[in-house]
DNA sequence: CAGCGATTGGCAATCGGTTGTCAAATGCGT
DNA sequence: ACGCATTTGACAACCGATTGCCAATCGCTG
């Protein structure tokens, strides 16, 4: 009598089945129940070695995948990470996301990306749908006010990426700390009249460098004037670019580098130069940074790294087994990266 | 007696609960069973109308979300759509991601964005999970070759981008339709030696932009070399500007404004003007095409639009109920974009 | 008022796994 | 060789929703 014939090319090439293998499958393939099966492929040491090994031949053999989403309703763990972001469109968040892509799925997690659109509405109600469909979520630049935020961070792990709440696992990009630096850059250049390009009215990135900026202005004894707030996009720099004008300054700091390459194209049109008549900084260091016209002085960041490390945070948070300090709060260096946009105060 | 009170302030602004409602606590809520407050919420013509706005009012007491994990196995349908993109840091594939995410949200589909990192195998891994937890997939310049492409979308529904198999619904970018522009756009400033800067070998948008070009060039008697291939990277812009200088040409097609832009940084290292010495098309019309030194001429793309229509043409498959026309084919236009990186031909 | 049909509610199976519980089988020591 | 302890397989409940099927109810008509 023939046994089933194992190893042989049709099963070494599975055909596509009409439909996945189940656990059943394979259960009925080996002659054992299904949750020995399951048992044998979550919790090896609890199966006998040799059954165990057949079943896990026979998982090959059949191209078993797991289905997630059974495996989400039972075990309650989705195997999904959400990351929400502002605006999918900004350069900045891609380099966040590349990061957090590669190391979820270094962990075998899934990203659901969402763009929230620069709504609190919209982050909400995402933020509440993912609680069911994500283990945890990591969300850049939140929107959401402090209470809310911390609210929904008791509902579900979360890591938060510049904003920080207390209470809330954070990863903060400390640009703020690199602003005396861009100050003194400035300041060794001659200028003494300085405006900060301020972004969303909303944006703690943008207040929290503000600050820094205007305590180390004062220190230095130099004038640090406010102007906006502007939406983070290039079209923001044309009316940012005539207000540094109008307001008489030599050198701008810049929220960031989406409004900066903005305010460079109008002054360009404007037929002012840079950074002959004006000097501009940005923040950030994004795609685009270096090749523009003229290359951006800006703050680098490590945007991708950042990514990561939210990431890290956020897993630690979900498998708390790892032995060790959960860090709740990280903050990546930043520094001054000197392009073409800054230059010596105007001689008139 | 007193009976339950409904929307009392308590209610009106439900708290935390430690766990999300389900159909269970709403039957339990209106006295009634789970399933009728299934068909309630999912084919409310089949319930009294009392009874459903009873339960209707209690989901929204409760703050209920239907549980997507359960939904999608016992419907099967999971409600996401997987995005597989070649590489994410790629500016190209930003826009069609936000195209994608705007059209799938307004569906109410949820997106798995995935960056197969320039690899066959990721791909065709990555495509055999989703087969299970997502209800299609877009594949945006698949690396796979025909016949696994369309054995993959034979299992299950797919949009590919820029892709063109027998048989697979795709959206195709039509920028070699615009190769002549370009071409004649630089044989009116006087070119008559162009190079072909090629992008990756297994690109097919790639080998059909070289075609397009190719025709074009021996049609109007004109010398068009390829070099490369290069990776679609700034980076190897260097080394594609230095093959070009050394071939002699004096204008480049390139096979995108990455490497396009690569180039120029690299022309101006080099102490080459652009366009005075060389002449440079791009492809794509990305994110700082226009603000890169100098602007880039280029053939502009709707790319956002073919992610809004990849993702029609997904969900028209998904859907198969709303009448009509399943194009499988749809043909984006594109134009050419002039700006700075192209002028007349060196006068020497 | 009875009988009929149409409507509506509820039970239970199902999707594909996980996991607690129990019984069977094995191994060990004495 | 016996008894106890431990390993290991099988059964069944459960996660949260969908859905086929049957029963109960309703209203209408004769």
């Amino acid at each position: 009598m023939f046994a089933v014939q194992r190893g042989t090319p049709m099963a070494t090439q599975p055909m596509a089945t009409g439909r996945p293998a189940t656990i059943h499958d394979i259960a009925a393939l080996c002659g054992v129940a299904a949750s020995t099966v399951s048992r044998a492929l979550t919790n090896p040491e609890r199966v006998n070695i040799r059954t165990r090994e057949r079943i896990q031949a026979a998982a090959v053999e059949l191209n078993y995948t797991p289905n997630s989403q059974a495996k989400a309703l039972s075990s309650g763990k989705t195997g999904a990470v959400g990351v929400l972001v502002p605006d999918i469109t900004n350069p900045f968040y891609f380099d966040l996301i590349r990061g957090t892509q590669l190391q979820l799925k270094a962990a075998g997690y899934t990203q659901l990306l969402v763009d929230t659109e620069e709504s609190d509405e919209v982050e909400a109600s995402t933020l509440e749908q993912l609680r069911k469909s994500a283990d945890g979520v990591i969300v850049a630049a939140s929107r959401l006010n402090d209470e809310a935020l911390a609210a929904a961070a008791a509902r579900m792990p979360m890591v938060t990426v510049n904003r920080d709440v207390d209470g809330v696992p954070a990863v903060i990009i400390d640009t703020p700390s690199a602003m005396p630096q861009a100050l003194d850059h400035l300041i060794s250049l001659g200028h003494t009249s300085v405006a900060y390009v301020s972004g969303p009215a909303v944006s703690q990135s943008s207040a929290r460098r503000w600050i820094a900026l205007s305590e180390a202005a004062e220190e230095r004894g130099v004038d640090v004037r406010r102007i906006g707030p502007f939406a983070p996009k290039t079209q923001s720099g044309a009316a940012a670019a005539d207000a540094a004008v109008h307001s008489g300054v030599t050198a701008c700091i810049v929220f960031n580098d989406l409004i900066a390459i903005g305010m460079l194209q109008r002054l360009r049109e404007r037929g002012l130069r840079v950074p002959e008549d004006m000097s501009i900084v940005g923040c950030d260091d994004i795609f685009g940074a270096d090749f523009c016209n003229p290359p951006l002085t800006t703050m680098s960041s490590p945007i991708e790294q950042a990514g990561r490390v939210a990431v890290s945070m956020l897993l630690a948070q979900l498998n708390p087994l790892a032995g060790g300090g959960n860090r709740n709060r990280s903050v990546m260096p930043t520094h001054l990266t000197v392009r073409g946009s800054t230059g010596p105060v105007p001689s008139t």
